[in-house]
RNA sequence: GGGCGUGUAGCUCAGUUGGUUAGAGCGCGUCCCUGAUAAGGACGAGGUCACUGGUUCGACUCCAGUCACGCCCA
């Protein structure tokens, strides 16, 4: 008789290959189909609100790993959140706004754009952004999102564009908005202002030049700069040869010069080089005059400080007087400590230029053209006019030192170009009114931020940003709601008017900006403060962070399933910045509040050597890439296995690592399976008073891992739950208690107590499980959850966590001592196999000795040490000598050596009762009871 | 240059208020098993806790500085 036949192994249809790249996408099918997403809402009426408001992405180009980290975040956020007891709503959202679509679309007509006109190149851009918010809703759905797909928001929709200008509505009411000259970015070559998002550093080359303003002041003036009264004779005679020393990379924005600027609180001297006196600040004079090669045949400390304000000094060029001005941002780092002033072209020297009532000169046009103001240089381009000016400069004898440097330096995001910074008529949101800056530094401290640096990150950049400048030259965009009178020029942006384009907005969408006469746009009747009744619409757009710095009003509000203020954002590190303080700034100007109880982080995706990735550098994994290989579940695994509070660093040697631990939990749910094949647990469950104390020990353990798995979910540290994951499936199931109750499962009768004992053990565990993997291994779960017998729901989502496992803490403290005493022995045993003693444990006969505790609980449990050792036979052995002592546990002494007895055919444990039935003389006495009771059952 | 981070075995992570030979899983090596089998089990070898200095009886843990990498800003 083949006695195999007799024994209960493992049976099952699920799969032991995932071949996830080809299951999932019809798990997703199956999600659209059975409308998960809407069940999960109905199903979860009455039950409290979670609200994780989704950043829009951009809506260009596919998913890439940073974002799809960021949704797979969100997902699992959000599918913990629903299975800890929530209702949990998610709205996603696409920002389809602003340059580097517009960008794109110009990009692709080539010379075609020309010819347009903005209502065709918006036509195409909203053309443009439909596709990628296809492409990246599929995309996002094939990583196994859940959520609201089919209503999605878009900020190019009507609804969103009229609740973009009503937030502008209520910022004009409460007073932030103003226009003003201002220096901002400009980027030439796209004919815009930038935002500071939109700028990057990166090296480029630039003259670096040292140059001399003359002193034009009275021989006083100059003996008066004398710190000792014997330097005033010097400084006196030689008033003419006094020059200030400016250093600057930008020779072209010295037409535009008006001041040069001193710290008050540096120390400055006058070198005496060759007969000419230099002012320069004293820590700075050594590294100046190494720069030009010379020395000084003295150091004349001088105090500028009596000439403050006064006009002592002659453009090196221009005929034109050059104002001596201190402000404290000169630093002493680099160049002489004197710095060049033009109020048109640099955001301090505007500030300077303002407390000094000096003009905003900004001889430069929108295409980086010097104007007429710029006399001979007008019509040229500022960089190809650099050479020249220091050429000039040299004619004038008052270039020292002329060479290239590299530094770091601002450049458009779209198209790479340097950037000037010009002085132009743009719209602000004004930060300093009405205490905003205050309140929203006072809202971020009510704020939850995780990680918890979060908040210093955020508070800074509040405490120190300077107004936001809202307004972009632009075609692709939500138009400013303003008019300008026409008779008088005047701006009129007040509420009613705006309110109109509001409901036109709605209505039409802003394309109706572009397709209707300014007559249809205002109200009627509405006239300027000069009486003018003729308007002309603003020709500017605002900035795309605008748009999605309202996303708390016009998705939050608006949506019926939402509210105000969210419990939770999440988005990169970068958004800081970026999304978070846009959407904090609008927020406390028109709701007086955060628009968010907490907001967690996450890094970026960097490569294998930690480097950004970047098309240039080569080094971009895409996710398409990964899904197609190996299936989202792993990239879903992977990314929920690390640690994302830091930049996540990427490469592909992370996956095979990944895949043995993914294949662990998916064989052991596997084997949980296969050993249910006849399991009930409405007809066969096992109470738990009445299970063996191995099989308390093992819920108890699972309580405890279902306890620590869900405290990680709350942090939302997912990587403790993939570590814990796979530790309590690798150690406690698969090495510990799944390899001791295999001689039950398999042996025992089908029907017998103690294996329905382990199945409904195996049934608490496989249950547990899959509700804790769900939201991580979403695919893996849901597919696992098929295979669960008696399952009451046809998807994983409409379970809960669990937490009515039964505990039994001091049964647990006697199991844990038992099983340290079994890895004393597992180590036994193997000293035995190296010595060629013993094959399999079972092979073997394991004699014990221990005094104290230890000895007493093992006596207790003499009769369950054989199967929790899985031996043979297991001999109390007093006399076994001190040597035999355990290097693991002194206090045990061990000893191992062959089974007594034969091997039972079927068991194959060894035992001296194999052949007491003449039937089977090759079983043991309870395998011949079963084997008996199995033939005529 | 400033603000905020990150740096523990080959990989991914633990490491509680500073306290005995720094832990886990995976991988690796050796062995066992062939009744979870493109599976399973055992044992073992791997770390100057980025670096330097300091505080302390004692520091991966506290302080200062340096380096590398990242984000944001100048």
């Amino acid at each position: 008789m083949d006695y195999k036949e007799t024994l209960n192994l493992p049976k099952t249809d699920f799969p032991m290959r995932a071949n996830l790249p080809e299951r999932e996408p019809a798990w997703v099918q199956e999600w659209q189909e059975k409308r998960l997403y809407e069940r999960l809402i109905e199903a979860t009426a009455g039950r409290p609100l979670y609200v994780l408001h989704d950043g829009p992405p951009y809506a260009n180009g596919h998913v890439h790993l940073g974002t799809a980290l960021n949704k797979i975040i969100k997902d699992m956020v959000l599918k913990s959140k629903l299975m800890a007891g929530y209702r949990v709503p998610f709205v996603p959202g696409w920002d389809c706004h602003g340059m580097p679509i517009e960008h794109q679309v110009i990009r692709e007509l080539g010379s075609g754009a020309r010819a347009l006109g903005q209502l065709e190149i918006r036509q195409r851009c909203r053309a443009y952004a439909e596709k990628f918010v296809n492409i990246q809703r599929a995309e996002f759905k094939r990583l196994g999102v859940l959520g609201d797909w089919e209503r999605p928001y878009l900020t190019m929709s009507p609804k969103y564009e009229a609740q973009i200008v009503r937030v502008f509505r209520e910022l004009v009411e409460g007073g932030y908005i103003y226009r003003g000259l201002r220096p901002v970015h400009w980027c030439t070559v796209c004919g815009t202002a930038l935002a500071e998002a939109e700028v990057e550093y990166k090296d480029h080359v630039s003259p670096s030049i040292y140059v001399r303003f003359p002193f034009v002041g009275s021989a006083e003036d100059a003996a008066a700069l004398a710190r000792r009264e014997e330097d005033r004779a010097v400084l006196a005679e030689r008033v003419r040869r006094l020059f200030v020393v400016i250093w600057t990379t930008t020779p072209w924005t010295l037409p535009a010069n008006l001041a040069v600027c001193l710290n008050p609180h540096l120390e400055y001297v006058a070198l005496d080089v060759g007969g000419d006196l230099y002012i320069v600040a004293e820590r700075l004079a050594d590294a100046f005059l190494a720069e030009l090669g010379r020395t000084a045949a003295a150091r004349i400390p001088v105090d500028l400080k009596p000439l403050d304000g006064r006009d002592v000094f002659q453009h090196p060029f221009l005929d034109r007087a050059v104002r001596l001005v201190f402000e404290s941002h000169v630093t002493a780092d680099a160049g002489t400590g004197c710095v060049h002033t033009a109020p048109g072209h640099g955001y301090e020297d505007f500030a300077v230029g303002q407390k000094y009532g000096l003009p905003v000169l900004t001889p430069v046009d929108g295409a980086g053209r010097f104007t007429d103001e710029a006399g001979v240089f007008a019509g040229r381009l500022v960089f190809e006019a650099n050479d020249d000016i220091v050429r000039l400069l040299e004619q004038k004898q008052h270039l020292l030192k002329g060479e290239q440097l590299r530094h770091s330096y601002p450049h458009c995001w779209r198209c790479k170009q340097p950037l000037i910074f010009r002085a132009t008529e743009q719209w602000f949101f004004r930060v300093d009114h009405a205490r905003l800056r205050e309140r929203a530094l006072q809202q971020i401290n009510g704020v939850m931020w995780i990680p918890p640096w979060g908040h210093d990150r955020i508070y800074n950049m509040v405490e120190h940003r300077p107004d936001w400048c809202l307004s972009r030259q632009r075609a692709w965009g939500v138009p400013i709601p303003a008019f300008r009178c026409v008779q008088c020029g005047e701006f009129v942006f007040d509420p009613a008017t705006i309110r109109h384009v509001e409901q036109v907005f709605a209505e039409h969408g802003s394309d109706a900006w572009y397709e209707l006469p300014t007559a249809r746009l205002v109200p009627q009747g509405t006239r300027c403060r000069c009486g003018g009744s003729e308007f002309e619409k603003d020709q500017n757009i605002l900035d795309v962070w605008f748009d999605a710095g309202v996303s708390h009003v016009a998705v939050l509000e608006e949506r019926d399933e939402l509210k105000w203020p969210a419990d939770l954002y999440v988005e990169a590190v970068d958004q800081h910045r970026g999304w978070f303080q846009v959407s904090l700034l609008t927020a406390v100007a028109t709701r007086g509040a955060a628009p968010y109880r907490a907001v967690l982080t996450h890094g970026l995706i960097l490569d294998e050597a930690a480097k950004k990735m970047s098309k240039s550098l080569g080094n971009v994994v895409s996710p398409e890439e990964i899904i197609r290989q190996h299936g989202a579940e792993v990239l879903r695994m992977l990314f929920a296995s690390v640690d994302y509070t830091a930049d996540v660093s990427f490469s592909k040697g992370l996956i095979a690592p990944l895949l043995e631990s993914y294949r662990k939990i998916r064989n052991t749910c596997r084997f949980l399976l296969g050993n249910l094949y006849d399991f009930d647990p409405a007809r066969h469950r096992v109470s738990v008073e009445n299970l063996p104390e191995l099989d308390r020990w093992m819920l108890h353990r699972a309580a405890e891992f279902n306890q620590r798995v869900r405290r990680a979910y709350e942090l939302f540290q997912f990587h403790l739950v993939v570590h814990q994951m796979v530790n309590f499936c690798a150690v406690d199931l698969s090495a510990l208690y799944l390899d001791i109750v295999k001689d039950r499962l398999y042996t025992a009768a089908a029907g017998s107590y103690p294996r329905r004992a382990a199945q409904t053990v195996l049934y608490e565990l496989l249950d547990t499980m899959v509700r804790l993997m769900a939201p991580i291994l979403s695919f893996t779960a849901e597919e696992v959850l098929r295979y669960v017998p008696g399952r009451s729901v046809d998807s994983v989502f409409l379970l809960d966590f669990r937490d009515d496992l039964p505990r039994d803490d001091a049964l647990f403290a006697r199991w844990e001592k038992l099983f340290e005493v079994r890895a004393a022995v597992t180590k036994a045993l193997e000293e035995a196999r190296q010595a060629d003693r013993i094959g399999h444990s079972l092979d073997a006969l394991v004699r014990l000795y221990a005094t104290g505790g230890i000895g007493s609980l093992l006596g207790e449990y003499l009769n369950e040490l054989p199967t929790v050792f899985i031996v043979s036979q297991v001999e109390w052995d007093e006399s076994l000598p001190p040597e035999a002592a355990s290097p693991l546990m002194p206090e045990l002494r061990i000893a191992v050596e062959p089974a007594r007895g034969e091997k039972c055919q079927r068991c194959w444990n060894y035992s001296e009762s194999v052949g007491c039935s003449a039937t089977h003389p090759g079983l043991c006495r309870r395998c011949v009871e079963v084997v008996e009771a199995f033939s005529h059952g």
